[in-house]
DNA sequence: TAATTCGTAATATTAAAAGTTACATGAAAC
DNA sequence: GTTTCATGTAACTTTTAATATTACGAATTA
């Protein structure tokens, strides 16, 4: 199954703006993401919409950080990308007639909605602020071993 | 992102088998599970790999539980499933060279572990036996209402 | 006004899961 | 032992969701 990696690809690009003080582009933004100028412009609106970045037209223009990074969260951007779905796994159906079905459902969406919150909670508690101290304390030690 | 249901599926299975005492051809169980005896055949095919059901050919042939009730986990039928893919969202890369993406993966791979350990711990605590007393725990109160 | 860059609609491609067809194998019943 | 029923499985098709691409309009700077 194909996973959703827009979490891990959005957090890319931010710690690369954070590092960078100036606005970059679609473009330059799609290179360092292996993807496509399109596809980031629409992931980054969505940070947009949620008020983490802003972008500006133009020459010179591009894709910048507004937030305090000590602020955002990893769950802030989960939620700036609209929520998307967590599991891999589910039900068949939302709403089942069969009441083996219901029994189902029952146990296994307590187990998936407990797993769910300690995720979410997790998110919480990651700022961008730490994981680019983490970024900075691992380009430190690369530097001193070349 | 579309989810595999197989786990949700297969338990509607196996609480049907276990209220019928017989056998059931992967045609009938199609029915119920709303899907085709060829995919019934390969699914349940990974249940009697794990010891969890037995098939037999020809006549008065078909499926059937041989497995404990009591002792069958939803954890056992998720390993028996092939330890299906449990989030839907992921890293980009497994190993990226990128420093900034290590960081990254390294922040959210803890994270997701975390949920992971909980929902399959909460999964191995989930017996099909208290499953099916659920479902004639619903049952009893569905005739009583009707 | 020319160059640059985002905004976004429309379309195409891709990849994974599920479904389908077809037929071989094996078991039971008569 | 022949018929019927059911699984086993390979090969192929369909479906669907995500992603990528193309194309062009709108806005901004110089």
């Amino acid at each position: 199954m194909k996973r959703d990696s827009r979490l891990s690809s959005v957090l890319h690009a931010l710690l690369h703006m954070a590092e960078r003080g100036e606005p970059m582009t679609s473009e330059t933004l799609a290179v360092c993401m292996c993807t496509n100028p399109v596809v980031v412009r629409r992931t980054m609106g969505l940070l947009r919409d949620a008020g983490l970045v802003a972008s500006a037209r133009g020459p010179s223009g591009g894709w910048q950080i507004v937030a305090d990074l000590n602020s955002v969260t990893l769950r802030d951007l989960y939620d700036a990308l609209g929520e998307p779905t967590v599991f891999a796994i589910g039900n068949r159906h939302e709403a089942p007639q069969c009441l083996v079905e219901q029994a189902v459902n029952a146990a296994l969406d307590d187990a998936f909605a407990d797993a769910e919150a300690l995720l979410l909670d997790r998110l919480g508690k990651i700022t961008l602020a730490r994981l680019s101290a983490d970024f900075n304390r691992r380009y430190a030690a690369h530097r001193t071993r070349a």
